[in-house]
DNA sequence: TCTGCTGTTCCTAA
DNA sequence: CTTAGGAACAGCAG
C-alpha cells in the first residue's frame, strides 16, 4: 500500500480503531518479519496499551505505553485489517494483535514488510540512521536545502527522489506524477536543474502528496483493509497511463525504465536536458 | 513453462 | 561517490 498518502490513510484508520486498547496477546505465523525478535515483542507488549499511532515518511509507528515504539513498514503490499477474535488467519496473514473483542491482522503477500520494536528513546536515531529526509510540508521541507543538495549531485532526479533522503514520502507513483507536474524529465541529472525547476518540483511534491492524503491515497490493487478506499487513482496524470494522451499537450505518455523502475512521462512536456 | 512486471528498501560490486 | 544489479517474496499477465 505504501507511499506516504496511503500510509497516512492507514494511520488514520488505525488511530480510530485501536488507540486506547490493551494488547491481550500477539500471534505470528511468520515471526521472522519481526526483525528485533518475535519472542521479545510478544513478551514486552503483552498487557500494554496502544497510546497512539504516528507516522514518519512511509513508516507507521505504534506508540505503546511510554517506553515502546513498534515501527511497521508495509513495503510493497503490507496491509492491516480488523477482524473478530475467532477469525482464523488466512494464507498471507503473518501477525495478529489480539485485543479484548477484536484483532488487528497484518497481511503481506510478498513478505517484504517488517516490524521493529524499539525504545522510545531510540526513535530519533532510528530515522537519522536511515537518512530519512523531511516530511513533505512547507514547514519541514526547506527549498534552499533541497536546492543545495541537488546542486551537488549528478544522480538522475527520479532515483534520487526515491531515496527518501531529500524528502520522504515519494514512491514510484507519486514521483512520476511530481516530475510531470514540474515538467522535468526523470533522467535529468540533479545538478542540471535550474532554480525555477527546483522551485516547481518542491511545490509540486508538497501539493501532490497533500492532495493525495486528502483523497485517502490511491487504491490500485485493493481488497477490504484499512486505507484501501482512496480516490487519488482517478487523479493520476501519468502513472499507468502509457500510450494515452498527456492531459496538457496530447502527446502519448511514454513508459521507460529508469533505475530499474517503470517510469511514465510525457516526452513533449518533460524535455531531457544534458 | 518461462519471462517480465509489480505502490520498497538494502546490500554488493564495479 | 555513483550506478547497476540483485536480493528478499509471491502472484499475475502474456
Amino acid at each position: 500500500m505504501p507511499e506516504l498518502p496511503e500510509v497516512e490513510t492507514v494511520r488514520r484508520g488505525l488511530e480510530k480503531e485501536v488507540v486506547g486498547l490493551p494488547i491481550r496477546g500477539i500471534e505470528a505465523t511468520y515471526p521472522r518479519m519481526v526483525l528485533t525478535g518475535f519472542e521479545q515483542l510478544q513478551k514486552t507488549l503483552q498487557g500494554q496499551t496502544i497510546t497512539g499511532i504516528s507516522r514518519r515518511g512511509k513508516y507507521l509507528i505504534f506508540e505503546i505505553g511510554e517506553h515502546w515504539r513498534l515501527i511497521s513498514h508495509l513495503r510493497m503490499e503490507g496491509k492491516y485489517r480488523l477482524a473478530v477474535l475467532d477469525e482464523p488467519l488466512r494464507k498471507h496473514d503473518h501477525l495478529s494483535i489480539k485485543f479484548d473483542d477484536k484483532q488487528l491482522i497484518y497481511s503481506d503477500v510478498r513478505k517484504f514488510g517488517t516490524w521493529e520494536l524499539i525504545l522510545t528513546d531510540q526513535l530519533v536515531s532510528y530515522f537519522l540512521q536511515k537518512k530519512i529526509g523531511p516530511e513533505p510540508t512547507y514547514e519541514a521541507f526547506d527549498e534552499e536545502i533541497f536546492r543545495e543538495k541537488l546542486k551537488k549531485s549528478t544522480k538522475k532526479i527520479k532515483p534520487y527522489l526515491l531515496e527518501q533522503s531529500l524528502v520522504t514520502g515519494l514512491g514510484n507513483i507519486y514521483v512520476d506524477e511530481a516530475l510531470w507536474y514540474s515538467k522535468i524529465h526523470p533522467e535529468t541529472r540533479a545538478n542540471l536543474l535550474d532554480d525555477r525547476s527546483v522551485h516547481e518540483l518542491h511545490d509540486a511534491i508538497i501539493e501532490l502528496l497533500q492532495k493525495a492524503v486528502r483523497l485517502g491515497g490511491s487504491s490500485i490493487r485493493t481488497y477490504s483493509a484499512l486505507g484501501t478506499t482512496g480516490k487519488m487513482q482517478d487523479e493520476l496524470q501519468v502513472y499507468g497511463k502509457a500510450e494515452t494522451p498527456c492531459s496538457r499537450c496530447g502527446t502519448k505518455i511514454q513508459k521507460i525504465k529508469v533505475g530499474g523502475r517503470g517510469t511514465h512521462f510525457c516526452p513533449t512536456c518533460q524535455i531531457k536536458i544534458g
